[in-house]
RNA sequence: GGCGAGGUAGCUCAGUUGGUUAGAGCACAGGACUCAUAAGCCUGGGGUCGGCGGUUCGAAUCCGCCCCUCGCUACCA
């Protein structure tokens, strides 16, 4: 059996500062990640900068710098992004570095041989203040001038001389390979859109711009750079040392079990990307997962209504923890998902403070009053122990399968739920009552919360790093040998140290901020 | 315009092939307890399941019409 697993994020355009939705595709793809961890695959998890084209070669230019210095600099501040969310991942490409340059001419050259690239001009009506193309029926004359029917801005009839790849001979083979793979596009709602979009025939597609310098030049041709998606896309196979296909790398991570993406690049992942591999000849991905998009008080962020939510600012205020618990567990993975301040407080409080939060504090502090310190062993469990035990174990296998399909929320619900019911199970057993006149069965309680706690951890592990590893460190666990397995070995536990010093896992957010 | 998804408690949503008094979490109200971050536990109120009509012994669930919301409809990424 295969224990790689090789997960990616998009590789994220610095021109602007890293928002909610980079933050998102990011810890999305960091749970799945570590997941697999905790399964025991071997994981590669990748993420990245896209640094090429027009606008960052304009700003670079406005701010008076070569623009790979320019990159250097933003490409640095979402390489901190992943330290500030907290990520896993063992590779951050650039497509600025050799390694991407020489695997993008490779791939070039192959689409070159395969017949796929030729040489026409790219025309249309050319907006020069939005920066876009118009079709005819997107524009209209107004005082003997066209203009953009959506910007009002004035457009021009421009031909440039561009390469284009043969995407429209590739229909039939990606309906085919759709339709052979039914879980190649998730969630199933966007795979027909994207369907019925190829359905309906491709167009070649223009990969070259002769308008900017600053890309990777084509074979043979300096005049034209490769323009960005068969630039961009490409980083996913960089990484794995591609064109060097007898790589370790590559043998063992290739093709990709899963690209994590926002919806709004769904198209160029699921159609753009599998026509390059065709006509490369190489393997394609196995899965590709557009999640919905975050809204703040279900509008779309935005400067002018003001209601943009900055990750990292959350992040200073809150924890990055509570970021991204709340994240995952509100947002349907998949859908658009309105956030708000209130709801995240809501979140934060119910899920992390009272429920998992207090569940660990009232149990490790019980211990610490009444047991010496130490974690009581114990094999004499009683059918109400075993039940609340069995209630997780035995759905090991479902959470697992929940995962596999990327059914985040529904997970979290169960873990939860299991948390929930360790509170109850507490509650009813009323240890503190019985500490004098039945010694022995307190420890039994004890030992099976603490069992249950550790599971739950486990369990919480790839959503809230941070606070699981302090669990695990207060009791005495080392966090690299956390793995699923674990949730069935009672010994796993130290039963012979001293818990460490607790310290509460999460503030409540007061009302008054 | 074309194709697609959806309208279920104040909010976010679950509701399997139609079957008894429609569920969960949050929010709200009350109760007993005290190990704990005034946390946890128990109980409760609240819904003409978008509207109208039909099929059926029986429909949130199937059919028809209508109203509303949202997504996709290619080269900024």
């Amino acid at each position: 059996m295969n224990k790689n697993f090789y997960i990616t994020t998009p590789i994220y355009y610095p021109s602007g500062k890293p928002h909610m939705g980079h933050a998102y595709s990011s810890i999305v793809a960091d749970i799945f990640a570590r997941f697999k961890r905790l399964e025991n695959y071997n994981v590669l998890f990748l993420t990245g900068t896209d640094e090429h084209g027009q606008k960052i070669q304009k700003e670079a230019k406005k701010n008076n710098k070569d623009p790979k210095i320019f990159c250097d600099e933003l490409s640095e501040t979402f390489k901190s992004l992943t330290k500030i969310l907290n990520l896993s991942n063992n590779d951050f490409i650039r497509t600025t570095e050799k390694r991407h340059h020489k695997s993008v001419i490779e791939i070039w050259n192959r689409l070159v041989e395969s017949g796929d690239i030729y040489l026409d001009k790219y025309s249309g009506w050319y907006s020069v203040s939005d920066e876009a193309f118009y079709d005819e029926d997107e524009i209209e004359n107004i005082n003997q001038k066209k203009v953009s029917k959506s910007s009002g801005s004035t457009v021009e009839w421009v031909e440039e001389e561009s390469y284009f790849f043969k995407l429209s001979s590739w229909s039939n083979k990606l309906l085919e390979f759709y339709n052979t793979n039914p879980n190649f596009i998730l969630p199933t709602s966007r795979k027909n859109e994207v369907v019925k979009f190829v359905e309906k025939g491709l167009k070649d597609l223009s990969i070259s711009r002769t308008s900017f310098k600053w890309g990777i030049p084509v074979p043979k041709n300096e005049k034209h750079v490769i323009y960005v998606w068969l630039d961009a896309l490409t980083n996913y196979i960089s990484a794995l040392n591609f064109p060097d296909i007898k790589d370790k790398k590559f043998k063992d991570f290739w093709p990709a079990d899963i690209h994590i993406i926002g919806k709004d690049i769904l198209r160029f992942h699921a159609v753009f990307w599998p026509a390059f591999l065709l006509a490369a000849k190489l393997p394609l991905p196995k899965k590709v997962f557009g999640h919905g998009w975050i809204l703040s008080d279900d509008k779309k962020m935005s400067k002018s209504l003001g209601n943009i939510l900055d990750p990292i600012e959350i992040i200073d205020k809150y924890g990055v923890d509570q970021l991204r618990y709340y994240l995952v567990k509100e947002v349907s993975l998949g859908n658009d998902g309105s956030i708000s301040m209130e709801n995240l407080k809501n979140c934060i409080n119910n899920d992390l403070a009272n429920n998992y939060g207090n569940l660990c504090q009232r149990v490790f502090s019980f211990i610490k009053k009444n047991c010496d310190n130490k974690i009581p062993k114990s094999s004499t469990l009683d059918n109400l122990d075993k039940k609340l035990l069995d209630n997780l174990r035995n759905n090991i296998p479902k959470l697992i399968n929940l995962m596999n399909k990327q059914d985040l929320n529904e997970y979290i619900k169960m873990v939860v739920n299991f948390s929930f019911e360790a509170n109850k199970y507490f509650n009813d057993s009323e240890p503190w009552a019985i500490k004098k006149k039945k010694p022995e069965r307190m420890k039994t309680i004890l030992h099976t919360i603490v069992q249950q706690i550790k599971n739950i951890t486990i369990l919480l592990s790839p959503i809230i790093p941070n606070a699981t590893d302090k669990v695990f460190s207060i009791m005495n666990l080392s966090n690299e040998n956390i793995t699923i397995d674990k949730i069935n070995d009672d010994n796993f536990i130290n039963y012979e140290k001293k818990l460490d010093n607790l310290e509460i896992l999460f503030n409540k957010i007061e009302n008054d901020n």
